[in-house]
DNA sequence: CGCTATTGTAACATAATGATACAATAATAA
DNA sequence: TTATTATTGTATCATTATGTTACAATAGCG
């Protein structure tokens, strides 16, 4: 979970569920490169995913929705829990201890944000061009990272970070993916790069166009005649379900 | 989750993280029908899959274990997490009230019990015959029900239900299932009947034997001289990995 | 010693996927 | 205008995986 000053920095968190934290893997797409969200702290080096906390009466997927919202300013976003993490070796109060010092603050070792936690994790796909990323507060900055040239996470979180990609791989096949990572129009080539760059390998042409359009989940928009010296590809959008 | 008397009736549930339940979908196999493990509460109508709560220190998949382990008697069972149920709406603390009073508690409204949940789903495969339904305490009773034969549940344990069978057949294909719930040796046509079962449709034996040899899990250990007027199945095991 | 039920696997049919080839064409430059 | 170039859309074939049928092998039974 990442640390929010703003209105969970009482002592003892009320408002809140106890123990429980959200943490969220939040990809962008840019340069076929795959990029995640990570927020860092002030005054210091740590550097965590954007995570947050469940109201008392809020519903654990909504939870997730405003967490990824507030830090893309994205709302609609594509949104799977993946996997909670709940081991006791994951309670590491220390660094939380350090940043609320560095920012004057003097939590008590009783301190609901020192306890031990046990994080849901979701993943969210959102166009890294149209995200604003958001520091959670005052004590915050949120920014892209590739996810080959990451700062050390604290605690877990490349865990996490591992664990939410695997989900993605395998969802791939199953589910759409791309909904919120692509524009509102696309070319195969653009889709195809996505998916090349999530599986973090190359797939052959004809067979990704086949598999595409066998799936009756993209109509045909237009031409796109914009780009180089060749032939104009189609654009294409996903089909509204409904 | 369920009610747990004997060490969890104190007002306040100490030595418990508060909030966050397990409930454990335990599938065994019997006569070609798949069953699971339902807890009844004593002196009322409810019945519930078999829960429980992670100690302070303990790990959350070692808490899950603990409670597999405490309902079947069985130990080092293939344990599956498999989503974390936490709508708002959950919150119905109407039974439990109803089952501590009739069982001759009077908990405050504030009782940890009475309090919204979010539950982590477990699902395990166990031995039909090697399991030992045992309740949790002496409040309930514990005994398999087919799944196409089962009494009304509490809150959104058949929801519960249905996404552990949802994700058990979605694991079918990747992972391996039968280490818990097959008996140390069997044949092809066993296994087959329990994915049958498992995903309720009838599977054609060659192309099943093809594709379980292909996997590299099975051995072959002897002859099944035990059976019938036919030619005698192999028996296989499952290869041990290391 | 045949009969029966079931197994193991070969053999073929069909579908899915992998790989190559090539015509179509938008921009560029001669 | 026309040749050039890069890239697209798709046809075609190769390979692999899966679905289906067929049949020999054989343990137990009468």
């Amino acid at each position: 979970m990442s640390y929010k000053p703003a209105d969970e920095i009482n002592e003892n968190g009320t408002g809140f569920i106890k123990n429980v934290a959200i943490d969220t893997v939040i990809f962008g797409f840019h340069d076929n490169l795959l990029k995640v969200l990570l927020s860092a702290y002030k005054n210091t080096n740590y550097f965590a995913l954007p995570g947050g906390f469940i109201r008392e009466m809020e519903n654990l997927y909504d939870a997730a929705r405003r967490v990824a919202s507030e830090r893309t300013g994205l709302d609609d976003i594509y949104l799977e829990q993946f996997y909670v993490f709940g081991d006791y070796s994951r309670y590491e109060p220390e660094p939380f201890k350090v940043i609320m010092e560095v920012n004057g603050n003097k939590p008590s070792k009783s301190h609901w944000l020192l306890q031990r936690f046990i994080s849901i994790g979701y993943y969210a796909l959102v166009d890294f061009t149209k995200a604003t990323p958001t520091p959670a507060a005052i004590f915050d900055s949120c920014n892209w990272y590739d996810l080959k040239n990451m700062p050390e996470l604290i605690q877990d979180h490349s865990k996490i970070i591992t664990k939410a990609l695997e989900a993605l791989r395998a969802n791939l096949d199953h589910k759409v993916v791309g909904y919120n990572l692509l524009p509102e129009s696309f070319t195969m080539g653009e889709l195809q790069k996505l998916h090349e760059t999530i599986l973090a390998k190359k797939l052959l042409r004809p067979a990704f166009q086949r598999k595409m359009l066998s799936l009756c989940i993209l109509e045909r928009v237009a031409k796109k005649y914009s780009g180089g010296a060749h032939k104009a590809p189609y654009l294409y959008r996903f089909v509204s379900e409904v």
